[in-house]
DNA sequence: GGTGCGCGTGAGTATTTGCCCATACGGCGA
DNA sequence: TCGCCGTATGGGCAAATACTCACGCGCACC
């Protein structure tokens, strides 16, 4: 065996050991490079590209006094399962990034868990984060399963799938729903969940011993418009209905309670219905616009946990 | 409820909300000054504040492929249960830097297991690394247990307390064994072990579902003599009875085989047997001086699982 | 009340880092 | 074979960061 340590194969290893050495070891980047017997420039280059990889993974080993405050008082307003507050990034950042750690350790927690569970996810942007934050753990006992299906109505695949990099990570059997999740027609939806796959995944997903799920706000700005399943008019059209929310693509009201609409008979995904302690449901959201969506949300209880930052819990608690 | 999210009561809660900024958030440091209202140098202060209490933990997310080889080869070797090799940092630096994140996460695996679990661990400055390394979890499931005291032949206490700080941070009952380390004369240990808080300590840690130990070298530089539980007239005459290494106290052979030495009869601790696969007893250590004592508990099986560095892995194969 | 000590602060400065650009290398099509 | 293009590389430079030092404040002790 050689004995020389620095070789390895490929640009990922020597990115990995590089950032090991910058972030664990406390060496400068001039030192990697010599150690590496590398230029600095492209020792630089390797953190960096570590860095951006998502190989390194920072977690803040402290819970700040305000955080915890407003997690107590979520959890007393609207008897929460868990709750999880983090510092924001001020209001030019992406508060997915402030969120998705936090999210990771909630799922890392439940992957952690010897017996063997079904786990089912939403999609979105902040689930995705979620997936990014986890480090890897091989937990093949669990089952996860897709509330809903990754493809728009013109058959585009969404950016932010979660389901298979979640399983590609944990080494989980998965069940992704295998179809768009709005269609054109009520036949059509007829014809697809009549499909022995989807009533097999739909069935596991109504069972799910606990759910991840993003929260959609209905504003101007709601995920589902700019996805591309609703157009602007239906979009006005719901808002006008009361729409205040939405999990998993079913809209609810003020109150959390879900709208009858004509779009329902088209959504081909599992509605979330009431979460229960044995059972629960995690929202996983932060930001200005969401603040009347997870009101909503907690208050009818669709979620009973929440995941999410400083100014979105002070929002959700001033209501 | 104030809405003004930077004023924090304590300094740490500042340190740890700048930290998050510039960590997390990617901000820098002028950024995080004008955001939460001090100058440049207090938040640089902060910032490196919270990286020396370890506030923050940094984690790589990437195995390396000479260190997977090395752990395959250890685990075959050797039969090891369990096995982590991480990247080395150089000769100049400690390796407990580089194989306490490691070895925090082992120690994380068991403590997500919710069945409960007697914990027994060992002493010394890498088991204090693992611990100062773990993140807080409630795992109040287990019971944490010593194999041996903290508190040296002239009753100072070791600065590398483990089995108290370990407790704080999971809220775990923990049972520290309450004695010397070593005693002066054989009646004084019979005495010792004749009370039943000492007992009751022995009795839990012999019956550990998993153990965890550093293992001493017994060359020049020995813990045990540094520590001051040897005298070097001591050490000396123990090398000559051809002692290689140590785990808790207790010292073993070339080939992992405990010598049966006058000291023993001094020693108040546990000696560690020999570890089955369902009681495993893993080994926490590194640098070239542990290279003999770690290839003498691997071969007898005194310890049946391994964290340690790229060089230090290496040197085991290579006798 | 003076004096010395320790601690925290801000200014200045050296080091380190991130980024841009010119250049070299290698594949590929004309 | 030549020229083109995409990619990777190292030099240089501006920004960001870490360190040092002198100062000021509060506090305890004299």
């Amino acid at each position: 065996m050689s004995l020389t340590p620095t070789i390895d194969a490929t640009i990922d290893d020597q990115a990995a050991r590089a950032a090991w050495l910058y972030y664990v070891g406390g060496l400068t980047q001039d030192q990697i490079a010599s150690e590496m017997g590398l230029s600095r420039q492209r020792a630089q280059r390797l953190v960096s590209r570590a860095a951006a990889a998502g190989l390194i993974h920072v977690r803040l080993n402290h819970h700040l006094a305000r955080c915890i405050g407003l997690e107590a008082a979520l959890r007393e307003r609207f008897g929460l399962v868990r709750c999880r507050v983090m510092p924001g990034l001020g209001p030019s950042r992406d508060p997915v990034r402030s969120i998705a750690p936090a999210a990771a350790e909630e799922m890392e927690r439940v992957l952690a868990e010897s017996g063997s569970r079904v786990i089912a996810l939403g999609t979105g942007r902040a689930l995705r984060g979620m997936v990014d934050a986890l480090s890897p753990v091989e937990a093949p006992q669990h089952r996860l399963v897709s509330l809903l299906g990754n493809i728009a109505l013109d058959g585009s695949a969404s950016y932010f799938e979660v389901i298979m990099r979640l399983a590609e990570k944990v080494r989980a059997p998965h069940y992704p729903m295998p179809v768009p999740v709005l269609v054109d027609t009520v036949e059509e939806n007829r014809t697809l969940q009549a499909l022995g796959a989807v009533r097999k995944v739909r069935g596991l997903a109504q069972k799910a011993d606990v759910t991840f799920v993003g929260v959609g706000q209905m504003s101007e700005d709601a995920p589902l418009m700019t996805d591309g399943f609703l157009t602007p008019d239906e979009l006005h059209e719901i808002q006008r209905a009361g729409a205040a929310g939405e999990v998993a693509g079913w809209i609810y009201d003020g109150q959390g309670r879900y709208l009858d609409l004509s779009l329902n008979a088209r959504l081909t995904g599992v509605r979330v219905e009431i979460a229960t302690p044995e059972r629960p449901v995690i929202g996983i959201a932060a930001g200005a616009a969401k603040i009347v969506a997870l009101r909503a949300a907690l208050t009818s209880g669709i979620i009973n946990g929440l995941v999410t930052d400083e100014p979105t819990a002070a929002g959700i608690l001033a209501g």
